[in-house]
DNA sequence: TTACAAATCGTATTTGTTACTAACTAGTAA
DNA sequence: TTACTAGTTAGTAACAAATACGATTTGTAA
């Protein structure tokens, strides 16, 4: 979720989160990236601007992310953590082979996965939807 | 996904791995479990007929299972993995609380997942779909 | 029965993540 | 501006789940 620095200023601010360089780096870099990154990916981003920055504040500071609900962490087999800035319904496309991510989302897809809640009967806090396949680079 | 002793010597046979009484025994209680277990779980179980059985061995049967494709293994964030013998289309039903995990499948979701599927226009060779909820139990 | 590849058990190691702590800093209110 | 304080950071230690290793045992095909 995109958004401006003075709207995300208020959100950690009106949640009594203070702001700091280090947390508007990495939440701008998270919020916008739409490669599902890793801890290790982020930290090797924004340790260009914040030389010093420690790979414990980027996992510190996803901690305070998914608190607000403005990311997702999403665990795998064999490889670090995920970090999903898209908390809306969707489907990630996740390639087997070479792990890269991919949202997938349409009216359709939340209206057919409404009517498949409706079907179960629950009220949902939240959802993990992954697809598995082989992405066409991997596949060749 | 229930099977016959005999029905499971023939799968582990034909892809050959070899067919032991700790194998058997992890196989036709994982298989049978609706539980989503974790390897701790399964251990605990396995123990009381094959004492000595290790937790080690218990992963490697996991990864066979995996590998058979009779298995899927489900990551989360701060507790085990826990391992689903469903592998059909279905969704899994995950309390926040408790950890609860529960199945929901029908004919109805089979063909709005498809319809997904469709929508998108990717092959799947597996997913996972997670929907998490506060259980009845935990409401209270 | 024998031979050998594979499986098991017990343990060591790895790895991603979390916990801890001293130094630092943002926010606040004189 | 200044001083205070609670929250944040960087660095490192600790943790736990998972994986790798190696000696011993076992299943299976000759
Ligand atoms: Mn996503
Ligand atoms: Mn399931
Ligand atoms: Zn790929
Ligand atoms: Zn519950």
């Amino acid at each position: 979720m995109t958004m401006t620095d003075d709207q995300l200023i208020s959100i950690l601010r009106d949640s009594g989160y203070k702001v700091t360089p280090q947390r508007l780096a990495i939440c701008n870099y998270v919020l916008s990236s739409k490669e599902h990154p890793t801890a290790e990916h982020i930290h090797s981003e924004i340790v260009k601007k914040h030389p010093a920055i420690s790979l414990n504040t980027i996992y510190q500071t996803m901690d305070m992310l998914i608190d607000l609900g403005l990311v997702q962490e999403m665990r795998f087999s064999g490889s670090s953590s995920r970090f999903d800035s898209n908390t809306s319904v969707h489907v990630n496309i996740i390639c087997q082979k070479c792990s890269k991510i991919q949202d997938f989302e349409s009216e359709g897809i939340r209206e057919l996965w409404s009517r498949i809640l409706a079907e179960m009967n629950v009220e949902p806090v939240g959802q993990r939807l992954d697809v598995y396949v082989l992405c066409d680079e991997c596949k060749r």
